[in-house]
Formats: C-alpha cells, sequence, structure tokens
DNA sequence: TAAAAATACTCCATAGGTATTTTAT
DNA sequence: ATAAAATACCTATGGAGTATTTTTA
C-alpha cells in the first residue's frame, strides 16, 4: 500500500532540478511555503533528511540522491499512465518521444516530419538524437516511446518494425582513382586508408566490419564525431568512407567530394523502428510506420 | 505534471483483482462507498469508462485493461520508492524478492535459509520460483530485487555476482553398467538413453549440450516436469540424466539409482545471483552475496 | 539590508465515513 | 428476499494560500 504522494515526488524532484525552495515552488505552480512545508513532512513520514538546508543554496543529502532517483522512475510511470489514457480517449493524440542516431537523424527527418505532421496532426513530436546505447537504455526505461535506428542483434527484446534498407555509398576525394568509377565493390577498397566516426557510432562498428573484411585498414590517427566533419575530411583528400545513402542525396554536385554506389550486393543498414514489447499506443506506432515506409519508398526507390 | 492519485489506482487495481466493490474497498481497508466515489471520480477525469457493471459482477473494459497495467507500474515503481526509503533508514531491513529456478531452488535453500535469517534478521525473505525467461523479466520489470541461477550470456545486462559453481552428476539406475564406476567421463555417455526435462529449464538445454557433444542422444518420448520426476524415472530404470550436485547430496544411499561424479573437468553450471544495474539497496546484496558464498563454500569444498 | 527559507495562521477541497436507496437476481 | 453498487450527506484531514519572522551572506 503506497503512503507517498505523487505531487511531493515532484517537489523532491523539482528542488533537486533547481537547487531553490523558490524557483521549485514556481517551477510546481505553488508558492513557496507550501513546498517547503510538504517537503519537510515528506522527510519527517520517512524519517529521513533528504536536503541540507545550506547558507545560501540547497544540496541533496545522499538519501536524497537516491530518492530522487527513484521518485523519477514513478513520475515517469504516472505520465506514461496519464499519456496512454490519453490516447485512449483519442489514439492518435498526446506526445511521442522519438530517439534516433545521429548519422540518421538529420538525413531522414526533413523527409519525413512534413508528412508525419499532416497525417498526425495532434500528435506533438518530441524528437532526441543519441547513440544506440544510449537510447536503447532510454527506451527500455521509458524515458523513449520508439526507437529509429539500424537493427542489430542485441535489439531482439524489442517489437520491431522494419522501415527500410539504407545503403551505404563510398565517398572519395575527388581526385582518387576510385571517384571515377561508376561503382566499386568492397574489394576496390584493400589497401585504402579509411576514416571513420568516434567510438560508439553503430556506423563505424559496421563501417570497420566492411573495411576489415575487404582488406582495407582504419585509419589509427584521426576518429570524426560527425558525419559532417568526416565528409570534410574525406574532400580535403585525407581518406575515403562509408557514407550512408540518405547523407548523400543531392550532395553529388558537393566539391572535392564524390560519392560511389557499391555494385549489388550493396552494404546496407536495415533501419527499423523499435517498441517496448507491452507499449500500450499501437496505434500510432502503426501509423507512424506506414507513414514512415511510404515516404521512404518514393525517396529510395529509384 | 502528474494529476492522479496512487490512492486511486489502487483502488482500480483492486477492483481488477477482486472483480467486486465490496472485496476491493475492504482489501484496501476503505467502505465500499468510497471507493465507488473515488473510481467514479477517476473515470470522470479520465473521461474512460474503466468498468462495466454488470448485473453480477464488474468486468473491466478495454481501456480499463490496458491502464490497470499501467497502474500496476505506477504502483510499483512508488512502492520500490517506499522500499529504497526504508533501506535507507536500516540498510539491513526490509523485503526482498529473491527469484529462483526450480532445478536449484529446493536443494538450496534448506543449506542458506537459516544462516541468512540469522545474519539479516531484519531481512523479510519472499522467495519465487520460475523458469530463467520468466524471472529476468520479474527481475528486469521490478517485481523481483534479486535472482539466483546459473549465468548465461542473455543475463549481461545485469549485475552479476559468482557464488559458487555447482558440478553436474550422472544418474543412473543402480543396476547400470556406469552405476558401478568411480567417476565417469562424458565420452562414457556415448550411446546412452537420457532423460531431460521438459522444454524452458536451462537445466535441459545444458544437460541437451553435453550430450549431444558426447554422442548420447535424448530420450524422445519422456519428458520430466521436474528434477524428482527424473530422478523417479532414472530409478526405475529407464535411462541415464545429468543431476546438479545439491540435488545428491545425501541421497547416496537411496536405492534404485546411483550418482556418479564426472572425471575433471566435470559439466558444471555457475550459479550467481543477479540485480538491477540501478538496484539501490547494495547493503543487503553485499550481506547475501558474502553469506551465501560462505554458506555455499562450507558445503561444496570438502 | 536583501534574499531565502521557515513559521504561523486561515481556509476549503475532498477523501473518507455512515445511513440509506436503488437495482437486479 | 438478498446481495451489491450507487446515492446522499456529513466530517475532518491536510494541501494550499497570505502574512510574517528568522536567518545569513
Amino acid at each position: 500500500m503506497a503512503t507517498i504522494k505523487l505531487r511531493d515526488l515532484e517537489y523532491l524532484v523539482a528542488v533537486d532540478q533547481h537547487k531553490h525552495f523558490g524557483r521549485a515552488a514556481e517551477a510546481c505552480f505553488v508558492s513557496q511555503p507550501t513546498l517547503s512545508g510538504q517537503i519537510m513532512k515528506l522527510e519527517e513520514q520517512l524519517q529521513l533528511q533528504l536536503l541540507e538546508r545550506h547558507k545560501r543554496s540547497v544540496m541533496l543529502t545522499p538519501a536524497g540522491e537516491v530518492l530522487v532517483r527513484e521518485a523519477q522512475r514513478v513520475l515517469q510511470a504516472a505520465e506514461a499512465f496519464e499519456a496512454t489514457a490519453e490516447s485512449l480517449l483519442d489514439p492518435l493524440a498526446g506526445d511521442i518521444h522519438i530517439g534516433l542516431i545521429p548519422t540518421l537523424a538529420p538525413y531522414l527527418l526533413p523527409h519525413i516530419m512534413e508528412s508525419l505532421r499532416q497525417e498526425l496532426p495532434k500528435l506533438h513530436f518530441f524528437l532526441y538524437e543519441d547513440r544506440t546505447k544510449k537510447l536503447l537504455r532510454d527506451l527500455n526505461e521509458g524515458r523513449l516511446d520508439v526507437l529509429i535506428l539500424p537493427y542489430l542483434d542485441e535489439m531482439e527484446s524489442f517489437e520491431r518494425y522494419e522501415l527500410f534498407a539504407e545503403k551505404l555509398l563510398l565517398a572519395t576525394p575527388a581526385d582518387h582513382p576510385l571517384a571515377k568509377k561508376k561503382s566499386v565493390t568492397l574489394q576496390d577498397l584493400e589497401g585504402e586508408r579509411v576514416l571513420t566516426l568516434e567510438d560508439g557510432h553503430c556506423l563505424r562498428d559496421q563501417a570497420m566490419g566492411y573495411c576489415f573484411a575487404a582488406g582495407a585498414r582504419e585509419d589509427q590517427q584521426f576518429r570524426a564525431t560527425s558525419l559532417e566533419t568526416l565528409r570534410y575530411m574525406v574532400a580535403t583528400g585525407m581518406g575515403v568512407t562509408l557514407m550512408p545513402q540518405l547523407a548523400t542525396l543531392n550532395r553529388q554536385g558537393d566539391k572535392g567530394i564524390c560519392y560511389v554506389p557499391f555494385k549489388d550486393p550493396a552494404p546496407n543498414r536495415e533501419v527499423c523502428l523499435l517498441m517496448r514489447p507491452n507499449y500500450t499506443r499501437t496505434p500510432v506506432v502503426r501509423k507512424l510506420v506506414a507513414n514512415l515506409r511510404q515516404s521512404m519508398s518514393a525517396i529510395l526507390d529509384k
């Protein structure tokens, strides 16, 4: 039997966030004495000191730190409850929090958001960009509703909808011998210096896999933090790289760099949508998937 | 900003459990009108009908079904908050929910519980017995605090403490040629009919792996539902099986059956304790692990 | 003396109670 | 006739407010 109150947990979290009773109260739309009083009652109820009232600022005690994290979980679950209730009222309304990886988001979103907004006008989109590992954790713990990313085996515990296959192209300096070819094979990479992203990007792991298999060597000296940096490094002649198809659309004119397709079977990544198996808002997800598939087949199939 | 109340969620869950307003109210220690009223207010607040008031019974609407599950999550999180708070007050007090597999629990628990109760007198132990897959789900979703089971790769997302290695012994009918041997090797199993547990038991998968490698064949006709059934089947001469060490202690006198150790390296299972990486009650877990290791080394090392 | 949190108090919304009625078997 | 839920009405706890005091940089 739960004896705590959600409101009290909100107060506690707010104090943690603002480190200031007045501003925390403001954020909760209550007066400062109200918030102070409730926090004190909570401390009394738990028989634990949660806050260190300092001369000029508020600090959390170690116990407070621990309980704030627990409180956030509770509030998260409560918000999920309310979001589900809202979605039952109108299955296509409410908020949705979508996670994407950095090598996909900026190149994918421009192609899909307009159509999504039109088809789901009452849905508010919140977009998050992070690496696979963090996204999976956030999805699992309920901070995100769905992910859009290339599929890996470690994702099998989630429910998956395949969206599209994105080919990888070879990006070479314009004056590179391979730049003249209509198409290349992985074998052509043998001996090439391949530039890659820094650790944690799934594209890096994938590209390294292909390079290694083809006998190319990874450049050990430089690690790009984004695809755009990588593109710049290739354009200045430092080496070649594998570039996802969406990041090459309408970029064939770029000076200093060429994008050469691979002969079939071209290396590619299977982009899919992931959700928790018990996620309740399936109508929205179905719409999302259908819309994304349509948008992407219009762009990629030609 | 959460607007729902935990108490209301408890009422909803109680009605789901009891399918009866009066008994639900009783379970929540409130009067029936109070509970009825709060449920109605909740329905009004959400603008959703959650219950079908029937002639003789109460049913949940589809929306109600969905929201009950969400409500349980919220309450679970709230209880976790309170359990954490309590554990901060006295790190070695409170409730702990431990999951174990059926091929381990009944043979392990008698050896460990007395010592645990003495060392952690203020801790209330709740023990659950189920197969690995279900246990992992329950651990992940917070219904259990820790698991005790043989380690598998798919558990790497949890924090792990190795407890002990449990050897497997060959169980044969007393009149079987292998029963006379002081010790056996996996090669001795070649051609033997090996009896196994039904699907879902990790011991079954493990035993099958060893059999397969050794050229033994699994009996296709019978599948035991428990180790005790399996033991009985061996004793009646139907075949041999692999029996975990703890299930053979003080059983060498059993009639009709012999337990023969394997020569090193004997097949074994690495029994470990698993917890969520963010589980807060580490002091209890540390005590648990230390105590279990000590109890088990006293039993197994000789 | 200025800024922030705590204290003192007042108020009222509402969770909870009891008594009763309605409804369906 | 009986069992169960809904309705009516009352009570009191406690969440939230305003005004003020205390604290300390």
